[in-house]
Order: structure tokens, then sequence, then C-alpha cells
DNA sequence: TCCACCACCTAG
DNA sequence: TGAGCTAGGTGGTGGA
């Protein structure tokens, strides 16, 4: 039998521990499989004679210790020339295993214990190199079958387990769901006393027919078929964990589900449950009942066979927007809107027996469809289905947890087959002393920008630089000399420290790295090969999946709550980094300098022993640089077609990574027509991407107002206009026109009769953390304030707080307020705040880069300046383009790239 | 007026 | 957005 690994735990048996694994099969039925006979197991690290230290162990713990052995181990960090004996501990009971280890803890002769933080079902899957999301094939045994009663159509158990390769996914079930509370007197729903009145679920494939099916708590006459009316709120309830059980989802999913819907039924449930049992919110595969856990602010449910999985926190992660609102959401990303009704006009809906009512039913079906539309579309699990993997973390943990876990687990794996010990996670204690004790991790390089605009700039990029890093200087911590020297020259990195190469011992990491690295190659290769779109998809996740465990691997060394956590190891890496962009510039900048093009052959001039007619000479200059990236400034007396530059650009890449190791390279990227460079990590560029054999153009802005969601979408719109005019077109004088129009259009704003723009307005920050802990007032904080004040249900810290600015003579700060406010008391906007801090200095900051001189400016209304041009000619950026053409070429950045600006 | 500081968000 | 990292720009505020 074939299945795809959705889930596992364990469960205790009279021999013992039995390992369950749940998935779906190739069939697509759902299965449950029993693995007995994996026994728990540490290591302990003794100060003296390993033997009879084993001895007093056994001795002492002899009702939970199984067995003793002495095995040969590596410490966890530092090259180390032979391991030395260790006592591998089994235990009965994996859930003993740490009172065992803190007890052990306390004894004189234990120096070290590692890997008893290993959860079971993850020390399962490592040991028998199985993967989370991993197809396997099970020969079910004869002589045994489970008696345990679980909701799967198959139960088995396995006499042995094999992982197969299979490039699709199992026919996964998805279902969605929403609830609908009603709020006494339009307040916040308290499950205390407001009860659940519907619950909406979709479903994919369909469930008996059904994409989506409403729960209406009380009789309601004519709905549609896909509708089920019950007489109470228990009743509609039971039949929803009796569809849930029914379907049997494999992914059980929805909108902020995990902060709302999940904790507000289980109270609910234990509320109608009070005197007499009348719920059973039954949904594990085995038959567990709802329940969830509060850890801080987070919420964890868990559905023993099931995923669940909240498209809140996936999507906030995965997309930039102002808010993440069901409604923004949906209509952002799926272009579909949300019904909405009203907290305040809930009640009255309810109590409607006509259209209200059936509008009401029709709203909470769109909730769960849109929800599930999100998985759907979007496709929202690929990415993580595909980490899990290749990490072999399940992919509830995927979903759930940061990339440490994803790092822990391919390091516990290669760890094992090098026989090597992981040390446990640091206490609180260990973190605080590491993130005082740290001098501290130095970053990447970022190189001063030529300011202004520039054109044809080659932009290049280092491949996966950090992992390329470490796998060229076999960088690790297991190559750090600071136990054993090892023989021969040492590996020294620019901040210091010794690893030892490849050649005496390679690393762990590497090793990982390698594999990652080789199989990415590989993976993107089958996708040319691709025979149909449903493989092509799961190869492009896959391949972005190696690509994000490959990054992953720099920030868990420089975390301190990693458990192999190393600043010299961090600071190796980045320092390479450093010095390989400033070595790589000095390459562009000195050893190559000019190239010279001749019948489509790009040559050095070393290469050039005779000048030839038709000879084009283009000279090379690297004008910025971020820690991976070079931007090539090509100058030329004649055009520079893309074709050319393009070949260039390759020239370089494959010259620079011929003098770097392997396997770091330096890459062709994209070619910009035009940029404006304003300051590090801000810039725009027109560029031309290969799309095979054409050029596809696009503007990136980078890090400039456009991108940023605490700037107003007017401000946006405006300086997108601007940068497209100049970069594209070249007009200067239409920009000033188009930002003229803007200003005009602000100074006339009539909140009253265009209630649309305030939306254009808005700004949007992110509330970060309590009130109280804010040092300085914030306009997000004020809005806050206020909201909490009128309706007494302050927004969630977490949640982005849309405000604009009002009119008034008060502190900034004190007059942001909520938008929705606005529109409805018909507050006046402080226009001038717009105009002169909102709309004007990002303008003028790309202005400036052609020479505008905006001292003189004043934008008051009253006083004509610049940008207001009715009584005056509309003339100052042109002249100032004249004025720069007659100084002599090179006395300004800008200055010759100015005068082919609109010759292009 | 200048500067240090907080806060935010972004680049990579 | 409660768990990978640092570098860097910009705006508002309040005190020197």
């Amino acid at each position: 039998m074939n299945f795809q690994i959705l889930d596992a735990d364990y469960v205790r048996e009279d021999k013992g521990p039995v390992i369950r694994l749940f998935g779906r099969g190739e069939d697509g039925r759902s299965v449950c499989c029993f693995v007995p006979g994996f026994e728990p197991y540490f290591y302990v690290n003794t100060k003296s004679d390993p033997g009879s230290a084993g001895e007093l162990l056994k001795e002492r713990f002899s009702s939970a210790i199984k067995k003793v052995e002495i095995v040969n181990k590596f410490e966890p960090v530092g090259y180390q020339v032979s391991p030395k004996p260790m006592l591998k501990v089994t235990t009965y009971d994996p859930g003993n295993v740490p009172e065992i280890r803190d007890e052990i803890a306390g004894i004189p002769a234990v120096k070290e214990i590692y890997e008893t933080d290993i959860l079971f079902r993850n020390r399962f899957l490592i040991d028998r190199e199985l993967h989370g999301m991993g197809w396997i094939s099970v020969e079910p045994s004869s002589d045994s079958s489970p008696d345990q009663r679980l909701y799967c159509d198959d139960v088995i158990t396995a006499s042995s387990i094999e992982e197969i390769e299979k490039l699709s996914n199992a026919p996964l079930k998805y279902l969605a769901f929403d609830i609908e509370c009603l709020p006494l007197g339009g307040s916040l729903p308290m499950p205390e006393t407001s009860p659940i009145i519907m619950v909406s679920l979709s479903f994919s494939p369909a469930f008996e027919g059904y994409g989506s099916l409403v729960l209406v708590s009380k009789p309601v006459e004519g709905v549609s078929d896909n509708v089920e009316t019950f007489a109470s709120e228990a009743d509609m309830l039971n039949r929803f964990f009796e569809v849930f059980q029914q379907y049997d989802p494999d992914i059980v999913g929805g909108y902020n589900i995990l902060d709302f819907d999940i904790p507000y039924i289980v109270d609910r449930v234990s509320i109608l449950n009070d005197p007499v049992n009348t719920v059973r919110p039954v949904t594990g595969r085995d038959g567990r009942l709802l329940s969830y856990r509060k850890i801080g602010t987070r919420t964890m449910v868990s559905m023993p066979g099931r995923v669940v999985v909240d498209a809140l926190p996936l999507i906030r992660s995965q997309f930039s927007l102002k808010r993440y609102t069901l409604r923004n959401v949906a209509k952002e990303l799926l272009d579909m809107e949300k019904l909405d009704i009203a907290p305040s006009e809930m009640e009255e809906h309810w109590e409607d027996s006509g259209e209200k009512i059936l509008r009401f039913i029709d709203y909470a079906q769109r909730d769960s469809e849109l929800a599930l539309e999100l998985f759907m579309r979007l496709r929202l699990l690929d990415k993580y289905i595909a980490v899990s993997q290749v990490s072999g973390s399940l992919l509830q943990e995927v979903v759930d947890g940061g990339q440490t876990s994803m790092v822990d687990n391919l390091l516990l794996r290669e760890y094992g087959k090098r026989d090597r010990v992981i040390p446990p996670k640091p206490s609180d204690d260990e973190v605080g002393f590491r993130n005082l004790s740290s001098e501290g991790l130095k970053g990447g390089e970022v190189l001063e920008p030529k300011k202004g605009l520039i054109e044809n700039i080659i932009i290049m990029d280092y491949k996966s630089l950090y992992p390329t890093i470490m796998m060229a200087h076999n960088l690790c911590y297991t190559t750090v000399v600071e136990k054993d020297r090892p023989q021969g020259e040492t590996i020294k990195p620019p901040s210091g420290g010794e690893f030892v190469s490849a050649e005496i011992f390679k690393g762990v990491m590497p090793t990982i790295l390698e594999n990652l690295l080789n199989r990415r190659i590989e993976t993107k290769k089958r996708m040319k090969g691709a025979s149909s779109e449903e493989e092509h998809r799961v190869l492009d996740a896959t391949q972005l999946a190696l690509k994000i465990l490959l990054n992953s691997f720099y920030g868990y060394s420089g975390y301190t709550r990693a458990r192999l956590y190393s600043l010299p190891l961090a600071n190796a890496v980045t320092s390479f980094g450093r010095e390989n962009i400033i070595n790589t510039r000095a390459i562009i900048n000195g050893q190559i300098n000019k190239v010279v093009l001749r019948d489509s052959k790009v040559l050095f001039t070393e290469e050039v022993d005779v000048p030839r007619a038709g000879d084009r000479t283009v000279s090379l200059s690297v004008v910025y640089g971020d820690t991976d990236s070079v931007f090539v400034q090509c100058t030329s007396k004649t055009p520079i077609s893309l074709d050319d530059a393009g070949l260039v650009g390759s020239r370089i890449a494959d010259t620079v990574s011929a003098s770097l190791p392997d396997p770091m390279e330096l890459e062709f990227e994209s070619i910009a027509r035009r940029g404006i460079f304003l300051a590090k990590k801000r810039y725009a560029i027109w560029v031309f991407e290969r799309a095979g054999n054409e050029w596809k153009d696009s503007i990136k802005v980078k890090g400039m107002e456009t991108v940023r969601r605490d700037w107003c979408e007017l401000t946006s719109k405006t300086l997108n206009r601007v940068l497209e005019l100049i970069l594209k077109e070249g007009n200067v004088e239409a920009a000033v026109s188009h930002v003229r129009q803007v200003v005009d259009r602000v100074r006339n704003i009539d909140v009253r009769k265009d209630k649309d723009i305030i939306d254009d307005l808005t700004m949007t920050r992110m509330f970060s953390k309590n009130a109280s802990r804010y040092k300085n007032k914030q306009p997000h904080l004020t809005v806050v304030e206020k909201i909490e004040e009128r309706t007494g249900a302050p927004p969630a810290v977490g949640e982005r707080i849309p405000f604009v600015i009002t009119a008034g003579k008060d502190l900034f700060v004190n007059r942001a307020e909520d938008p929705e406010y606005v529109r409805e008391h018909n507050i006046p906007i402080d226009v001038d705040y717009y105009i002169k801090k909102q709309v004007l200095p990002p303008v003028e900051r790309i202005l400036d880069a052609f020479g505008v001189d905006i001292s003189n400016l004043d934008y008051d209304s009253k006083q004509k300046g610049l940008f207001d041009f009715s009584d005056r000619p509309r003339e100052p950026a042109v002249n100032n383009r004249k004025k720069r053409e007659e100084k002599p070429s090179g006395s300004s950045p800008s200055a010759r790239s100015q005068s082919s600006l609109f010759d292009f």
C-alpha cells in the first residue's frame, strides 16, 4: 500500500510505544498505519570512564531505562580528529525522557546530555529516513490488526516501510470553514453571551456534490439546498462535526481560524456542554476532540492525522498588503468581493425571516468560499508541502513554525549519519548570555550608489551567495578549529578564526548545502522536461523549497535560540561576502575596466591586438551594489543594444566567476536602460530581462515610497507616474506637470463631495506592541486609542492600522484619525500636510537628480512656487536641462546621460 | 537650527 | 507580525 505521510504521532501500548503514520493513498483512501518496535533514546557524554557511568545509570533508573550502550560519537562543534565514547541510553517510554534527563543531569559523572528534546515522531522519521509529505510503500503485517477506533478508511500495521519517489501529491481533501456569531447590541461577540448562529463549510473536492454547505441554527424558509437548518445551536454544531468526520479532510483551513473561530467553537462547546454533554467536537482522525492551547499570544491547535492551516498568517508572510482583512485580501489577491453586513446590523438580519436572513446566509457562505479560494487559487500550500518533503519535517510543523525546525531536522539527519550528536535547544539563560556576550554579527556590504540618473546598467548578482560561500570555504560548526588542530593549511576568513579545509574534513553543513544545491539544479532541469502542468508545478515548488532551505542555514547560525549558534561561523560567512563584493568591484573597475564589441563578440583590452574599424569600446564602472549584487554602468560613444549589453554582462559574469572558488557564481541578471539612484537601498530602474529570445521590460522600484505601506496611495500613484515618465519617456517636463495637477487636485479636495479620495490619502502602520510600551507618540497609536474610546474594542497588536491626517493646529500625531470616521463625519483633511509632506518630498528627491533647484521652492498656496504654475511659465525643468547641458561633460554625475535623455 | 532618539518599513 | 540575520533611509519629536 502506498500513501503520503500527512501526520505522525505515537501511542503507548503494552509492549512499548507504537508510531502512527497518517496519510492519504494514491487511491484517495485515508490511512492510519501503526509502526511498532521503535524505541526512544538519547546520548550522554561522561566526564570519566563511560563504562562505569553506564552501569550506574542502569542501576539508578532500572525501571525507566531499557539499555545503555557505549557508542563512539563526535561532539557537536569543532573539528575533531576522532570520536569519543559516549552512552546511548534507550528508554521504555518517550514521555519519560525529560524526567530522566533532569535527574541524570545531577549526576557528577555526567558532562553533557544530547538529543533528549527531539520529538519521538521526528526521531522516528529521521532515523528511518522518512519525510513529511513523502510517499511510502508499506507492507501490512497480517498477524496483528489494531483495534482502535480511528476515523480513517484504512487502518493497518506495517511490517516494513520504504520511502518511494512520486512527483504528484495524493488527492488531498481541503475543508475551509467559518462561523458567524450573533453580537448582542453590535458589540464584539463573546462565547459566554453570543451564540454561534451559522457555520459555513467549503470543500475541495466537493462533499456529496456540494462545493459548500451552510448550517443555520434556526429554521428558515426558502433556503437553497446547500443550506441545512436546525432547531438549536447544539444540533447545528453536532452536524458540523458529523460532516467534518464524514468528509474526512486532510487540510482544515480558514481565515483567522486560529485566533477566532477555533477558540470560539471550543469555548462555546464547553459552555453548551455545561450541565450535560450535548456536543461532541470530534475532529481528529484518532477521535480526539477539538481543543486549543495558548502559548503567549499564539494559538496552537492539534488535530491528529490532519493539518490545520490558517490562511491569514501565511498570506501575511507572503504578500505585502496594506491591510489583511478578508475583504481586502480577497479583493487584492482573488479579485473577489466579500459580501458584508455590519456587526451592528447582524441582529436585525438574523431576526428577519425574509430576504435579510437569506442575505446573511449568503454572506456566511461567501466567507468560507473565499478562504478555500485562497488555498486553491493561490496554491498557498504548494510551497509548504515541498519544504516539508525536502526538510523532512511534518507539514503541520512547517506551516506553524519558522526556519529553525527545518534546519534542525536537516542537521539532525546529517549529524546522525556522521556520528555527531546535536546539542539541546538553549535555555532562556543561555540565550540571554548569548545575546549579552555577542560582540555582534556584521552583515552585508552596501556600496554607495552613484546618485542621479544613469543609463545602460548591467545588473548581476551572486547566485545563493551565503550558501555558496559556506560550500566554497568549507565553513561549518564541524570544521571550526577550536578543539583539535589539523595538519596543514587552514582557511582563514577575514573576520578571523580558522576552519579546516575540505580535503582534511568536509563539513556537515557544506555537505547538506551541496546536496540541496545539486538537487535544485537537477529539479530545474527536470522542470524543462515536465510532462504535465501538475508535474511542472510540483517541481517548481520543490526548487523553491530547496532555495528557501539553502538560504536558511546562515540565518540559523546567527540565531541565538538555535541549537547550533555560532557567531564565528556566521561572521565568517558575511566577512567573505563583504570581501567578495569589494573584490568584484575592483575586478570590474580595474582589471576589466572596458571591453571592445566586435562582430557580436566581447573582447577584453588585452585580446585586442589591432583595433579594427567598427570596434566599439564600452567603459565599465560599478555604480551600486548590495550584499550580493553589482550594477555596472556602460558608457560608449555609440548606442548599445540590449543584446550587446547582454553579451557584455555574460562575459563579465563568467570572468568574475572563473576567479572564484566553486560553486560561487556571479550571474548576469538584466539590463537597466535607465535608473534613478537616490540612496543606498533606494532606486528605480527600467529593466529588460531575457524571456526566451525576447526582452521583457518593466519598472522596478526598490525602497522608494511607492513600495512603502506607511505612505499613502496618492504618493505611490504620483511617484509611479513620475518615474514612468522619466524612466521610459525621459519626459521631465511631463513629470513636473503631472505633479502640478496632483497638487491642484489635492488643494481642492472636498471630503464631502469626493469620498473616494480618502482611500488615496490613507496610510497604514502596524500596531506592533502594546500601547504602554511605546516611548513616543505615534499616529496609528492615536487612532487605536480613539477606536478604543468609541467602540471599546481596540484593534489587536499585529494589525495594520489605517489613518489619515486631519486639519488642525495640534501636533501631527494627534491629528491622525480613522478614515472611516473621517468619511462618516465629513472631517476636513490637512491638505497642506498631504502636499508638503506626502506628495512633494519623494518627488523632489527625484527631481533633485535633474538638478532642479528646490531651495527656493515654496509650496504655500498663496505664494506661487515651482509647482504652482498658474501665473508662471512652466519651464523650470526644461531650462534646467539646458543649463546643465552647457556644463562641461563629466562635471556632474548625470550631465552626460542627461544629454541623451530626450533622444532615446 | 541641529541632533539624538524612536519607530517603521524595506533591501538583500 | 512570537522565534533566521544585518544594513539602511526617513519622518516626527523634543531638548540642547
